[in-house]
DNA sequence: ATAAACATTGACGTTTACGTTAGGCTTTGT
DNA sequence: ACAAAGCCTAACGTAAACGTCAATGTTTAT
């Protein structure tokens, strides 16, 4: 059976067993995110194994980070784009377009979380400050019973 | 009947309707809120009616925020403390003190985050300049077939 | 050639964070 | 005083992201 590919293409593939070990996510994690279109294998053995591309470790390892930073299946199926779209027998020129668009938006995401992030980082250090130059000296000052009726320690605390 | 309360503590309460709305979350949210401990009103009228303090507005909008973060509300308790300790009925003290320990608490998760999408940001745009600057090029100059079995661009490209 | 290891397709179970009735009190406005 | 609006508990429903059988087929190693 001689091949019908590039020579480029041309890499060991794995089954699903060893993408699982290597990206250490279950199978039935992997053939979930097939489901949702996240991954799909290359081929499949007559028996009707699947087959991956090497790869398809890194895209699972990606889709295992934005996870982590707790964003949806879905909204990493929209960065990283659905893997059923046909790309993997696009042209390069096309592959490396897709491949840009994506990283792009998934960099504006980032930093639109990272703002948010920030934001409250100085709200808490802003709280902090008046819980600790305000509020320990008025509670010390004034005893436990007037203190703080006008004290910002009532708008620091979140209870 | 004659109030048992410090003066400071009277303030117009607030009916689950009341918070809802000032917080845009349905009531269904709030009393659910109060299933796992993130809130609890400060007392109920006669026939049962729950009653807030202002104060919980700013710890629903808290937890709405985190949870725009894709924190659960798991983690979002463990971070704001749960409300239910008897903290609304310690001394001021205690509570200032609880307080900040909360607060540093959420900080510092806020800071690991931080980081963690800062080092993904630096990841987005190395991967953003080997394309642009590698492979489009690389692509134009070598056409579809021989381009990037050594390049970059299989590194870059998640799938 | 045959057991052990691995994989396949269902299909049902689980947790989280609520939505959505249902049936019945409570409060408020007039 | 009485309807409308608001609230109560209880309980079932839902979508997401898998876990966990079950029953069966496929590869690999000896």
């Amino acid at each position: 059976m001689s091949t019908d590919m590039p020579i480029s293409t041309i890499e060991k593939l794995l089954t699903i067993g060893e993408v699982s070990k290597a990206c250490n996510a279950t199978v039935r994690t992997l053939r979930y995110y097939e489901e949702l279109d996240l991954i799909c294998p290359e081929s499949r053995t007559e028996g009707g194994y699947r087959l991956y591309l090497p790869s398809t470790i890194k895209r699972v390892n990606a889709i295992l980070a934005l996870q982590a930073l707790h964003y949806s299946l879905e909204e990493i199926a929209t960065l990283l784009g659905k893997a059923s779209a046909g790309l993997s027998h696009a042209s390069r020129q096309r592959r490396v377009d897709f491949t840009k668009t994506a990283l792009a938006k998934q960099a504006e995401g980032i930093t639109e979380k990272l703002s948010t992030l920030q934001t409250m980082q100085q709200e808490l250090a802003h709280r902090l400050s008046v819980l600790t130059e305000h509020c320990v000296p008025c509670v010390e000052e004034q005893g436990e019973q007037e203190c703080c009726s006008q004290c910002p320690h009532q708008e620091i605390h979140w209870n």
